[in-house]
DNA sequence: AATGTCACG
DNA sequence: ACGTACGTGACATTT
């Protein structure tokens, strides 16, 4: 079969439409044809994929302006034009069931009949969707008396020979279709994205191939058309069944092999079995007039397309047609029609205003501008400062120039490429001003400038005001850029870095920027700071706490950070040479043995050429899927050990290999060759707890749980030989939190005692005096369980006990400590009606979820609920810490310096002389901080150690 | 750019 | 019926 007289809309311009100069043709398509691929066949399973666009997009609750719902209708559609645009089917066709009783229903009354009937929200869509399918020109196909299961069952089955097929749906049920040449694509996670599902994708995640599924479903039974299974007989045991003995047959000619339990199960199931294989199978052998033909998508009609999706209000969709159909949108096109305030599938967008507008802005390009600008800037009662460099990376930024603002709407641009003004002249001239302490600062992420005018040796401060830690503050997990920021809060449109220089390669260098420009943007820059500056403090001070937050813990920790950053953090490379030759041979030997053990040699760092060695060429047991394959995970290596030398060689592999790319190459290239050090960037906007994170490198995950990663550890050491390190960590910080957030009084008095709280925690849920140590493991997972949101699968999984037993261990650990249930109860209540979750200092994060429809996304809304309390509890209390350690670090004439925060944990360089006093002072503000946030009832203890390196001051 | 995996608290 | 403990960042492979 040859395209050539078959070729549709899909595949190239209509005739009388000549091709776009522009249009590429899709390389996918044309590989296809190149190569002599079979053609393509979608078949779409028309209901199922209504359903889901329906419940996917409930949330968005889209409408017409007169209340028509058009959610079903958008995602159906936007799905199908996804398909088109990325696959350029030859054959593509829509099935949907037809509305008589089926063959089904006449061999078993029950069937289907727990099904409720569609909402009304979704009958209402029905109609537009078929209309539009019709528009689209893709063919209907509906036979009285079936389901569309067999419908594309049979043309699936027919025509596999010729096309290469693909079900689109979201039922697992047509996993036995899968075949040679039939494929699955089943939409994902997100929007528009499809997964495709082979064979191998089948068996990992059903254990069983698609030839078994029918078995497989027959055993199990389908709830969701109310047709029952063998009793007692779940996924697993039917995979495990079948992995035996084959088929049904083979399961029951060797009944006697199996327990007592299933045995009588299938018994009883033998009568109805028959009948049960029946109703599962898909029909793939119906006499259908179908053609190949018929599946063939006509042209589409532009004119009725557009006019549907007009009265629709879908103008996003109507946006996407003319590119993925190849048509014109009529002349007097839907945009026309539809005032752009309608549009109901696109989030509204506001029109911004350009953030120049209204605003005065002064390039200081000569000594005289500068002198006045000086004048100017010292008589102010506070200014905003943006920097311009050369770089993003602060080491190697040099300065460009500096902006300024003291008023709303006006600004200036000291430019450093000024002849008479360059950087050192004008940071000079700047430097008392930019230090007055009776000078405050506002800017955009201020530790930033902070850094690269530490370079020019000068010291901004104070940070009074920081928009990007005001914008966390007040919302942690929106976007805090300030281009974002000034869109949301000002309305207005900002001149983008990229805009300036270009992107990619073309880009340029910043004082090849024409200076007129360059001043406007930074210009912009400092005058949107001040701008945001005061719609944010607003919003703060209508939240006194959350100000608080903003003044006693994020504005002052920014120049705390800086200094860190700067310090930076010595590594010993000889030490990390010495264990990349270790561990190089480590490695040989355990890839010589993985290849011995699979029989050839394949890439043990791609998931895909494992998995096909585990499962295909060694025929391991498949645990667990992935949307692309099989998982090799840790969890799923872990149970394979048992059956197979491989799986512990793998573990090993993986874990040297990843310490090694991770640590020791990596480390060593990240050394700045100026300081010698290593310099991380604390990230103070990220986390939405309130936690710090660590990058570039980070360092709040340097090993420390395995020997080799010990070994890692030694290798951070003091920059001055003579010096120490001096680490000082809370000790079950969250756990004590825990206990006062709940004031539950059992625990508290644990603490108060100085117990070991997991020994504790074992007496109180074993009922025993005797703790075996296997006791202790077990409570601290429930201790680390209620941190995290406690679930019965989880510790079920961590503890590897049956969820029946680990909801028994919750149930009595709440009965034990009723507080704590209750506390949780009431967090969640509470934040289900306010809309956030706070932390004891009174941070906020929002949390939409608690009220989702979804039960999993509700679930998992409930679990940061529980946790985001506690968590951002001790990040309030350690950031509370080091900034007081910091003050006193400097008003206590200390030498010692503060280098790296891990949470729990802060890290020191001492002088031996001063470690003494270190400790004191670092245990005693540490302490100090957990009462001044909050922590009133429980004892904070704090642990130090000190040592030649990171590894020895534990 | 996305995915799978794994390092830390 | 489904998916499953909280929060991060980096690497290698694959698309």
């Amino acid at each position: 079969m040859t395209s050539d007289n078959q070729m549709g809309l899909f595949d190239a311009p209509p005739p009388e439409t000549p091709p776009r100069p522009e249009a590429v043709p899709e390389k996918k398509a044309d590989a296809a044809r190149e190569t002599g691929q079979k053609p393509g066949l979608f078949l779409l399973d028309g209901m199922a994929l209504v359903y889901r666009a329906f419940y996917a997009l409930q949330q968005a609750r889209m409408s017409t302006r007169d209340g028509q719902p058009t959610g079903a209708v958008f995602g159906f559609v936007s799905s199908v034009l996804r398909i088109i645009e990325e696959y350029r089917p030859e054959y593509l066709a829509v099935a949907f069931d037809s509305p008589e009783k089926t063959f089904r229903h006449d061999k078993f009354e029950a069937y289907k009949a727990n099904r409720p009937a569609p909402p009304d929200d979704l009958i209402s869509q029905l109609g537009d969707i078929r209309k539009l399918i019709r528009a689209l020109g893709i063919p209907l196909v509906i036979m009285p008396g079936f389901e569309a299961d067999d419908l594309i069952g049979t043309a699936a089955r027919k025509f596999e020979a010729d096309c290469q097929v693909f079900i689109v749906t979201p039922d697992k049920d047509m996993s036995q279709l899968v075949h040679d040449g039939v494929r699955i694509l089943k939409p994902g996670k997100k929007q528009n994205e499809f997964e495709l599902v082979g064979s191998a994708e089948v068996k990992a995640q059903f254990g069983a191939p698609p030839e078994q599924f029918i078995d497989l479903l027959t055993l199990t039974g389908d709830t969701s058309d109310n047709i029952p299974g063998a009793k007692g007989i779940g996924p697993k045991t039917a995979s495990s069944l079948l992995e035996k003995y084959g088929s049904l047959e083979g399961i029951y000619a060797n009944l006697e092999a199996l327990t007592p339990k299933t045995r009588q199960s299938l018994e009883a199931f033998r009568e109805m079995m028959p009948l049960v294989r029946e109703l599962v199978t898909i029909r793939t052998d119906l006499d259908l007039p179908l053609t190949l033909e018929a599946l063939h998508a006509s042209r589409p009609d532009p004119e009725a397309l557009f006019a549907h999706l007009a009265r629709l209000e879908l103008k996003s969709i109507a946006a996407r047609v003319p590119a993925v159909l190849r048509i014109d949108a009529p002349a007097a096109s839907s945009s026309e029609n539809v005032p752009a305030a309608a549009d109901s599938d696109d989030p509204d967008d506001p029109q911004l205003i350009p953030a120049s507008e209204g605003s005065e802005y002064h390039l200081v390009d000569s000594e005289e501008a500068f002198e006045a600008l000086l004048t100017l800037l010292e008589s102010s009662a506070g200014i905003a400062v943006d920097t311009e460099t050369t770089s993003l990376d602060t080491f190697a930024a040099e300065l460009a120039g500096i902006s300024f603002s003291v008023k709303p709407g006006e600004a200036w641009f000291v430019y450093f490429g000024t002849p008479g003004l360059d950087a050192c002249k004008a940071v000079e001239r700047l430097k008392p001003l930019l230090e007055n302490p009776a000078l405050p600062k506002t800017g955009q992420n201020l530790k930033y400038d902070m850094l690269v005018l530490k370079k020019y040796g000068v010291e901004l401060a104070p940070v009074e005001f920081d928009t990007m830690l005001a914008s966390y503050v007040l919302d942690p997990e929106a976007r805090h850029n300030l281009d974002d920021l000034a869109a949301r809060h000002l309305g207005r449109q900002t001149v983008k870095y990229g805009e300036l220089v270009g992107t990619g390669k073309s880009a340029i260098g910043i004082f090849e920027v024409e200076p007129r420009k360059l001043s406007d943007y930074a210009c912009q820059d400092a005058d949107i700071a001040l701008k945001l500056r005061l719609t944010l403090q607003e919003q703060l001070e209508q939240t006194p706490e959350l100000f608080d937050v903003c003044r006693q813990l994020e504005f002052p920790l920014v120049s705390v950070l800086a200094r860190m950053e700067h310090t930076g953090v010595a590594i010993d490379t000889a030490h990390l040479e010495q264990c990349a030759l270790t561990v190089k041979r480590d490695l040989e030997t355990l890839t010589g043995k993985i290849f011995d053990a699979a029989g050839e040699s394949f890439n043990i760092d791609s998931p895909k050429q494992l998995g096909h060695i585990l499962f295909e060429v060694l025929q391991l047991p498949p645990k667990k899927a992935t949307k692309t394959g099989y998982s090799t995970d840790v969890q799923v290596l872990e149970e394979l050990s048992i059956l197979h030398p491989i799986a512990s060689d793998l573990l090993e592999y993986r874990s040297l290999q990843k310490l090694k790319g991770t640590y020791i190459e990596a480390l060593p290239k990240m050394i700045n060759p100026l300081t010698g050090r290593v310099h991380t960037s604390f990230n103070q906007s990220v986390a939405a707890t309130g936690r710090l994170s660590s990058s570039n490198p980070n360092l709040q995950n340097i090993p420390i749980r395995t020997e080799l990663g010990k070994e890692i550890r030694r290798a951070f050491i003091p920059s001055n030989k003579d010096n120490l390190l001096l680490s000082a960590d809370y000790s079950q910080i969250e756990l004590r939190i825990a206990a006062e957030l709940s004031g539950d009084p059992m625990l508290i008095e644990a603490f108060r005692n100085r117990e070991d709280i997991h020994a504790a925690t074992a007496r109180v849920i074993f009922d025993t005096a005797e703790v075996t140590p296997d006791m202790r493991r077990k409570a601290k997972e429930v201790n680390f369980g209620v941190l995290y949101g406690i679930q019965p699968f989880g510790l079920s999984q961590r503890l590897g006990i049956t969820q029946k037993e680990a909801r028994e261990i919750i149930d009595t650990y709440m009965a034990k400590y009723p507080g704590m249930f209750s506390s949780l109860q009431t967090t969640i209540e509470e934040a289900r009606k306010r809309g956030y979750v706070t932390t004891l200092m009174g941070r906020r994060r929002y949390l939409p979820d608690l009220n989702s429809p979804n039960a999993n996304i509700r679930k998992a809304a409930e679990r940061i609920a529980m946790n985001t309390p506690i968590q951002g509890t001790a990040a309030d209390i350690i950031k509370y810490a080091m900034c007081s350690v910091s003050r006193e670090l400097n008003t206590g004439a200390f030498r010692s310096v503060m280098l790296l925060q891990v949470h729990d944990e802060l890290l020191f360089e001492t002088p031996p002389a001063e470690e003494a006093r270190l400790r004191e002072m670092v245990g005693r503000n540490m302490v100090e901080a957990a009462a001044k946030c909050g922590v009133k009832k429980v004892p904070v203890e704090v642990e130090t150690g000190v040592g030649k390196n990171w590894l020895e001051a534990h």
